[in-house]
DNA sequence: ATTTTTAGCTAACGATCGTTAGTTTTACAT
DNA sequence: ATGTAAAACTAACGATCGTTAGCTAAAAAT
């Protein structure tokens, strides 16, 4: 029998990570319950489990998800031809985009991932780890080039990213300043601080 | 009669909170028991009611500590005759000493806040609202003042204080670089990027 | 030395948690 | 229309949660 599929052909697997990606953003992965998903999903809690296999799975679902993707679009940028500087900008507006379109998802593997099982919290901390230490050679080659001022790049490294997952403050505000504003004024501020 | 003190004149409330920060941190508010608290205090759970009113009172402890530190640094900066950007310079610098010296406390703060009950989860928010308006409106001075160059004051806030954060990666891999090198590539990066 | 207060203990409460078992309903395939 | 497999339901399990009650031991005050 084929999979039942709810609106946006998505499976209702799907429905259930993306349900719960908001649950586990609004209230954290420990506090949010079984029972609150199966409410918003619109079901008993013992059906959920005819689509998943426990309640980590989900969280595994999303942290991966979220991981291959950066790693993945990091692949792209490294075979293009651009400049270290050009190359950074590049995955900086990634970085600002994917926080702002798929906000919930990011946000999770961003705060979440302390709950993951093992082995799946060593392997979710190897792909990290990995991934920076990409960006810092990056940068290392940027400075060498004297595209990038002489700045400790593991530090560079640090900021950015951590000033982009800042982004979710800004998300229950939206408010006051756009997105489009958002995004170049804060690639203004980190490419600048970068610049030779 | 007199508190009953243990190790550096502290209270056993207050190695109470000091305990149940580190545990706070390592596996999330809500993952966090009593029990596990107790274990590490060295007494049976049901004895930590004798020093404390509730698990989320010590939660509301460590974030009010915390905001209160932060509040209090900014009005001597205020209080001082500085530029704005030097005015920022410290501001940041403060933060990020912050990060180190309480790092435990400082994360629970940042990340854990969520879990406050009302109305202290309103309070909080509003004491947050306010300083990152105070920051905002600094960085407008400056930018009038020509000592800063223009930016969206909201978003050079947003962009600092997360990029400030992110020290926690940092914590869990003290080895590779030291503090003072962290802290002052850091304002370096982030002061250079608004220097007009 | 006696009284009073503090701080520890054991035991247990009601609630809620993730999950499983067993059964019934739904929906597609033939 | 009938058979079959997916997906829903009810009920309940064992575990763990924050917290309270009642009691005992320790320590300070008198």
């Amino acid at each position: 029998m084929a999979k039942i599929r709810g609106k946006k052909n998505s499976t209702k697997k799907e429905v259930i990570i993306e349900k719960a990606s908001k649950l586990f953003r609004e209230k954290g992965f420990g506090a949010a319950s079984m029972r609150d998903l199966a409410v918003h999903v619109g079901v008993e809690a013992a059906s959920l489990y005819n689509h998943i296999q426990s309640k980590s799975e989900i969280l595994q679902a999303i942290c991966f998800r979220v991981a291959n993707e950066f790693i993945s679009h990091l692949d792209t940028v490294q075979a293009s031809r651009e400049s270290s500087l050009k190359k950074m900008e590049m995955i900086i507006r990634f970085h600002i985009r994917m926080m702002m379109d798929q906000y919930e998802y990011v946000y999770i593997s961003d705060h979440e991932w302390r709950h993951l099982p093992e082995p799946y919290l060593s392997n979710f901390l190897n792909q990290r780890r990995n991934y920076r230490k990409i960006l810092a050679e990056l940068i290392g080659e940027g400075i060498v080039k004297d595209e990038i001022k002489p700045i400790e790049p593991y530090v560079a490294v640090l900021t950015i990213l951590s000033a982009i997952s800042g982004i979710e403050s800004w998300q229950r505000s939206r408010k006051h300043i756009s997105a489009d504003v958002l995004e170049n004024n804060m690639v203004k501020y980190l490419i600048e601080g970068l610049k030779k």
